[in-house]
DNA sequence: GCTTTATTGTCACTTAGGTGACAATAAAGG
DNA sequence: CCTTTATTGTCACCTAAGTGACAATAAAGC
């Protein structure tokens, strides 16, 4: 038998969270928030699927994973008690990138964004996720980029870089997409965290199966191509 | 000679920066900007040093780059025209976790990080700093790791996985920091994507080396000679 | 307490990618 | 245009980590 846990003010303080929020606005918050009990290994939201709730930890331990190229699962991140998980949500428009599942038996408490957001800072909640999609939403690409690395070949992590880069740098053109940038095969080494001679025998062979070409110093590539060898389903980003 | 651009609304406009800001908000922040030109090569700041501007790039390519363990560049990310960066300044007490140069000849301009958010959200900075803190500041935390495992050893990067974990999960012991969580080695090479075996064969060397040692199931580390061998120096985090 | 299942330990073998060394190009600077 | 410097291409060789296979423990379930 599971006792539910008491969820108030006090607990709120002991595990530390929300620090800067009133009395009156934790009670708020309490209020609007719904408990749940989820036992080891039950899997509370998948990766891909809409973002639409904020979760908040109190008791146990929940595990962020993500599944790489070769099936393998990646452990993204551990949650322990106090913390919140579940932010993409915070975001307009934004899927889970990672597959939220319980460690340990858990107790959690979820809410809307929306909810979360006015009541803890009084502002509308499409003011405030425009103004994070505008700041931090680009360490959120990165750590897609980092997470997606772990357990890819160097090939699949240019491919992946390389599509990152497409999106910031590159214009349309008759032949694909072209990077204006200059890039040497130098820095693409320090981006995926190669060697420089690796990267030079990867990106010919790329270039060889037609996923890139190079026009002098300018590379033009194929996102769709580039997206298959980085080993991403196609509803992936 | 460098013509200075002209920075007005339309100019942010056509970036596609703050789309979501009224006209006079972007006026009222451009007011409030400081513009700088910075030519190829030329750092703008250096990790480690006080986290107090949000920078906002009008042209040219910016370079976020980190320095490995063996003393290699990691280069982070190519930040393109209309995005902000060294947004660390939006949360409270940080430092720049990343270098920030011109990867080509830039014109960027500055704001404090109050004014950026008192004038685009009606709000006190610090309730929204200590809001962004509580909620990204784990993804912080995570792209923090995963650059800092691109160029380490297998040995550095358990090193850094178990120092977050004591961070989170460790209580203060008579012998040191211990783990209040069943983890296996198969969990750990999850964590830091290497194969169960040699996590075993490095988690015993690092054993032998009193660098941590196990009761049962549980872990003790200290979090100081983990720092070493995980090759922080003694400021960093 | 005993059986079953999960975890840890160990080893030989394979492999992807790092490294050094140099030639071949291409770009930049005068 | 020619020299200098940066970048790319191509090797042979080395090394860290992956892999499979199994024994030795330890924990969990009954």
């Amino acid at each position: 038998m599971v006792r539910t846990p008491v969820l108030n003010v006090t607990t709120i303080r002991r595990l530390k969270a929300f620090p800067w929020a009133s009395d009156q606005q934790v009670e708020r918050l309490l209020g609007q928030m719904e408990l749940h009990h989820i036992e080891k290994r039950t899997v509370l939201f998948n990766e891909g699927v809409p973002s639409d709730s904020v979760y908040f930890l109190i008791s146990g331990v929940v595990k962020l994973s993500l599944r790489s190229p070769d099936e393998e699962r990646v452990l993204v991140s551990l949650i322990s008690p106090g913390e919140l998980f579940g932010i993409t949500s915070l975001m307009p428009g934004m899927y889970r990138a990672f597959r939220s599942e319980a460690f340990s038996d858990c107790w959690v408490s979820s809410v809307r964004p929306e909810v979360f957001v006015t009541t803890l800072l009084n502002v509308p909640f499409t003011d405030f996720s425009a103004l994070m999609e505008g700041t931090v939403g680009r360490w959120f690409a990165l750590l897609y980029r980092y997470t997606h690395f772990q357990g890819s070949s160097l090939r699949q992590k240019l491919a992946l870089a390389l599509l990152e880069l497409a999106q910031k740098f590159g214009i349309q053109d008759a032949r694909g997409t072209m990077l204006i940038l200059q890039l040497t095969h130098e820095d693409l080494a320090d981006l995926v965290g190669a060697s420089r001679q690796k990267v030079t025998e990867h990106m010919q062979e790329l270039a060889r199966q037609e996923v890139l070409l190079r026009d002098g110093r300018r590379l033009i590539v194929h996102p769709d191509r580039l997206r298959e060898v980085a080993g991403l389903l196609l509803d992936e980003k």
